[in-house]
DNA sequence: CATAGCCGCCTTTTT
DNA sequence: GGCGGCTATG
C-alpha cells in the first residue's frame, strides 16, 4: 500500500487488494488532489470507479497526516455503509471517533445538541410512514376537509416535497395562491402542529430542521464548522436541497468538502434528490479539484458494454465513458418466462446450478423494481431449498407485536407521543374502548391538557363511570412504575415492559398463535442488549431515534452465504459475482407511474436499470415475464424498452417452458393488458389503461397520445395492438 | 367492549 | 392480493 496507510492483517482482503490497484493507476496529480489537505474536491466518477474507497482512503490520509478523528466527519447514505466505512478507516490504521453516519442520524446528533435553540425537546420521537399517515389524516380531519381531494398519500407527498426544498409553513402560506395551494397550506400547518403536539419529527424534519438552524444561526453554523474540519459525502448525486444546505453550513469556514459520486446514478429525484447538486459542485465551489475516475474495476467489459448503450439512450446527461479493466466473461443472458412463477423457478434453477459450480450464495444477487416482486421469489427459493435474505430491514420493525412494544418505550421517554400511547392503552386488551379514550379526549381538549395528563385526572372526566376509570389508573400506575426506570439499560426495560404490560402473558395464552411473536420480542431484547453493549452513549432516547433510522440495507448480512433478494433501490452501493435482474418490463421497469411522457422520469428508471446492471462483476441475467399476476389478475405484458436499448440485438426470445417444472400457467384471459400500445382509427396511437372484462361489452380506457383519455367498447372500437 | 367479517383502496422506489 | 377501517353481533 502506498505512503499512507496499511490495512492490519486479515482485514476483507479483497477490498484493500482494489484499493491498492486503484492507487495506482491514479496519476500523480490525482493522488495529490485526494491525499491534499486543503480545499474542496470532487471525485467524478461512474460505476466500480472505487469511490468509496477513495473517500475512505482520503479520510484514513487526513487521520495519518494529523488531523484529529474528531475534525472528521463523513457522510454515507446509509447507515449499513456507515458502518463498513467505520471498519475500513479502522484497518486502515486509522483509529476510529470520525464521525461516520449518514445525513440523517447526524441531523439527530445535531438536533439533540442544540434542541433548545431548534425550539424542540431533545426526547422526540421520529415518526415513520404510518405514524405519519395517522397524522396526516388527522390533520386533513382538522381541517375539515375532504380526504378524496386531499388523500392522505398526496398531502403528504407534497409536503415531503416542500420540506426537502426548505419551504417551511410559513413560507409556503405565503406562496399559496390557489385553492390547492392555499389549502395544502393549511394542511401543512396542521400537520407540523400535530407533530409538535406529539413531540415528534417525521425524516424530512430532521434534515429541514438541521438545515434552518444551520442557515440562521451564524454561531452554531461556526461552532459546528470548528467541530468537523472535514466534511466527507459519498453518493453526493442523491442529495436534496436539505442536505445541501447542511453541507455548504459545515465547510463555510474552512471548505474543505470532499464529495463523491456519479450523475449517471442519481436514482432518488423522487424524493427531493437534486442532480444539480453535483453537476453544480464546481460553481459552487470554484476552487474544487475534479478527479475523474474513468476505470471499472468491477464488471467484465461485456457487462459494461450494456451499461454503456442503455445509459447512452438518456439525453440529459454527459457523455461517459466506462473503461473496462477486466477480461472479457460470459455475455449477459436475457431471458423469457412465460410467466413470474416460471421466471422466479427459472431463477432459483439457475442460482442451484451456480453454486454447484461453486459459485458462492453470498456472491448472488437478484434485484427487482417493487418489494412485491419477492413474494414469488421467496416461495421458489424456499422450494429450492437455496437460503437467501431478503433485504428489507423494517419489515422487523414493522410487526405487529414490535411495534407495541416499541410504542410502550416511546411512551417512556415521550409521554407526548399520542399516536404510540393509542397504540398501547389497550394493547394487550384491558377493557379500554374507543368510548372511554373519547371521553378523556374531549376531557384533555377542553382543559387544554395532554392526552397523559387527562389519563392521570380521570376524576375531572364526570362521564366515565367507576369501572373505566380503575381501568385506566391501574393502566397509569404501570406506566409510571415503569418510567422510573428508564435510566437503565434498555433492554432490561424492555424485558420489563414485556413482562409488566401483559403482553407475555397474553402472547403465551395464545399457544402456537403467538409463538412467533414471541420469537420477535426475544429477538426485540437481544438487539436491545447488543445496542446496550455496543453504543457510545446508550440511552432509551438515543436508542428510539436510531432505530427509527434503520434503513432497508441496513439488515443486510455479508457475512452469511445466502443469496440477497432486494429491490434495485436497495442494491446502490453494492457488488456482486453473480446478478439477476427480474421483472424486466414495461410498468415494471420502467414502473408504470411514471409518467411516459416525462423524460427526466423515464431517465430516472433507465439509470434505476443501470444502475443494477453495474453492480454485477461477472454474470448478469435479465429476464422477463411474459404474463404476471398484478393485483390478483393475469395480464399480458410487454419487454422493457430498455432491453432494446443495451445493444444485446435483442428483439424477442421464444418463452421458456422448462421441462421439469410442475406447474402449469394458467390461460391468459386478458386480450388487452395494461400498457399496451394500441391504434385506434380516428384517436390514433394510445396506451391501454384499463381493461374492464364483461365478456362481450368488454371495455377499454384508453390515453391516446393526442392528450385525451376514451372509454371505448371492444367490439365497436376496431383497435389494433401495436 | 371485543371480535369477525366485509368493503374499498391501494404502494413504486426509502432515509 | 392484502391491509386498514368500518359495521354488526355477541
Amino acid at each position: 500500500m502506498t505512503e499512507c496507510c496499511t490495512p492490519t492483517q486479515g482485514h476483507s482482503p479483497t477490498w484493500f487488494l482494489m484499493l491498492e490497484k486503484l492507487l495506482q493507476k491514479l496519476t500523480t496529480a490525482q493522488k495529490k488532489a485526494v491525499l491534499h489537505k486543503e480545499g474542496p474536491l470532487l471525485v467524478l466518477a461512474g460505476p466500480g470507479s472505487g469511490k468509496t474507497r477513495v473517500i475512505t482512503y482520503r479520510l484514513a490520509a487526513l487521520i495519518h497526516s494529523g488531523v484529529s478523528c474528531h475534525n472528521i466527519c463523513a457522510i454515507t447514505f446509509t447507515n449499513k455503509a456507515a458502518e463498513e466505512m467505520r471498519q475500513r478507516a479502522t484497518a486502515l490504521g486509522a483509529a476510529g471517533g470520525a464521525h461516520i453516519s449518514t445525513f440523517h442520524s447526524l441531523c439527530v446528533r445535531i438536533l439533540r445538541r442544540y434542541a433548545r435553540t431548534v425550539g424542540i425537546r431533545v426526547n422526540f420521537s421520529i415518526y415513520n410512514a404510518s405514524e405519519q399517515a395517522r397524522c396526516i389524516k388527522q390533520a386533513v380531519k382538522d381541517c375539515e376537509l375532504d380526504t378524496a381531494n386531499f388523500s392522505p398519500a398526496r398531502c403528504l407527498n407534497a409536503i415531503s416535497a416542500l420540506k426537502n426544498k426548505l419551504i417551511d409553513t410559513k413560507t409556503f402560506a405565503e406562496q399559496a395562491d390557489d385553492f390547492f395551494t392555499t389549502t395544502l397550506a393549511k394542511i401543512y400547518d396542521c400537520y407540523q402542529r400535530i407533530l409538535a403536539d406529539n413531540n415528534a419529527l417525521d425524516f424530512d424534519d430532521l434534515l429541514l430542521k438541521a438545515a434552518q438552524l444551520l442557515q440562521d444561526n451564524s454561531e452554531v453554523c461556526t461552532e459546528l464548522g470548528t467541530r468537523f474540519k472535514y466534511l466527507l459525502i459519498d453518493e453526493y448525486q442523491d442529495t436534496n436541497r436539505a442536505q445541501y444546505i447542511i453541507a455548504r453550513c459545515l465547510v463555510l469556514a474552512h471548505n474543505n468538502i470532499c464529495a463523491t459520486g456519479d450523475p449517471d446514478q442519481s436514482i432518488y429525484r423522487w424524493r427531493g434528490a437534486d442532480i444539480r447538486n453535483i453537476l453544480d459542485f464546481e460553481t459552487d465551489w470554484p476552487d474544487a479539484v475534479v478527479v475523474k475516475l474513468e476505470e471499472n474495476f468491477r464488471s467484465t467489459p461485456n457487462i459494461l458494454q450494456l451499461a454503456d448503450n442503455l445509459i447512452a439512450a438518456n439525453k440529459n446527461r454527459k457523455p461517459k465513458k466506462l473503461i473496462a479493466t477486466r477480461d472479457p466473461g460470459d455475455d449477459a443472458v436475457i431471458t423469457a418466462f412465460e410467466d413470474e412463477k416460471y421466471e422466479a423457478t427459472g431463477v432459483a434453477e439457475q442460482i442451484k446450478q451456480l453454486a454447484k459450480d461453486g459459485v458462492s450464495l453470498k456472491d448472488t444477487a437478484v434485484f427487482y423494481r417493487v418489494n412485491a416482486e419477492s413474494r414469488v421469489l421467496e416461495e421458489a427459493f424456499i422450494k429450492n431449498k437455496i437460503p437467501y435474505q431478503i433485504i428489507r430491514g423494517t419489515e422487523f420493525y414493522n410487526r405487529k407485536e414490535i411495534r407495541d412494544m416499541l410504542a410502550y418505550l416511546k411512551v417512556l421517554a415521550n409521554g407526548d407521543d399520542e399516536i404510540a400511547l393509542l397504540r398501547i392503552i389497550n394493547t394487550p386488551a384491558r377493557g379500554i374502548g374507543k368510548t372511554t379514550i373519547n371521553r378523556v379526549r374531549t376531557y384533555a381538549d377542553a382543559n387544554n391538557i395532554s392526552f397523559y395528563n387527562a389519563l392521570k385526572k380521570t376524576d375531572g372526566v364526570s362521564s366515565l363511570s367507576k369501572g373505566p376509570r380503575a381501568k385506566i389508573a391501574v393502566f397509569v400506575d404501570m406506566v409510571e412504575a415503569l418510567k422510573k426506570d428508564t435510566a437503565g439499560p434498555v433492554a432490561a426495560l424492555t424485558e420489563r415492559i414485556f413482562v409488566e404490560s401483559g403482553i407475555e402473558q397474553a402472547l403465551k395464552s395464545a399457544g402456537s398463535e403467538g409463538k412467533d411473536a414471541l420469537d420477535n420480542i426475544n429477538e426485540l431484547i437481544n438487539a436491545a442488549a447488543n445496542y446496550d453493549k455496543t453504543a457510545d452513549e446508550p440511552s432509551l432516547i438515543d436508542y428510539l431515534q436510531q432505530i427509527s433510522l434503520f434503513s432497508d440495507v441496513d439488515s443486510y448480512d455479508t457475512a452469511v452465504d445466502r443469496a440477497a433478494l432486494m429491490t434495485l433501490h436497495a442494491a446502490k452501493g453494492l457488488e456482486f459475482g453473480n446478478v439477476f435482474i427480474v421483472g424486466v418490463e414495461e410498468g415494471l421497469l420502467p414502473h408504470e407511474r411514471t409518467d411516459a411522457e416525462d423524460e427526466d422520469d423515464l431517465e430516472e428508471e433507465r439509470r434505476l436499470f443501470f444502475v443494477g446492471i453495474t453492480r454485477a462483476k461477472s454474470r448478469l441475467h435479465l429476464s422477463y415475464a411474459r404474463y404476471r399476476t398484478f393485483r390478483g389478475q393475469l395480464l399480458r405484458t410487454i419487454p422493457s424498452q430498455f432491453l432494446y436499448e443495451l445493444g444485446t440485438g435483442f428483439e424477442s426470445y421464444p418463452a421458456q417452458t422448462g421441462s421439469d417444472l410442475d406447474y402449469e400457467p394458467s390461460e391468459p384471459v386478458r386480450p388487452f393488458a395494461r400498457g399496451q400500445l394500441v391504434h385506434h382509427n380516428i384517436f390514433g396511437v394510445g396506451t391501454i389503461r384499463e381493461f374492464v372484462d364483461t365478456g362481450e361489452n368488454s371495455t377499454v380506457t384508453v390515453k391516446f397520445h393526442t392528450g385525451q383519455t376514451k372509454t371505448l367498447m371492444i367490439k365497436y372500437a376496431n383497435l389494433t395492438r401495436i
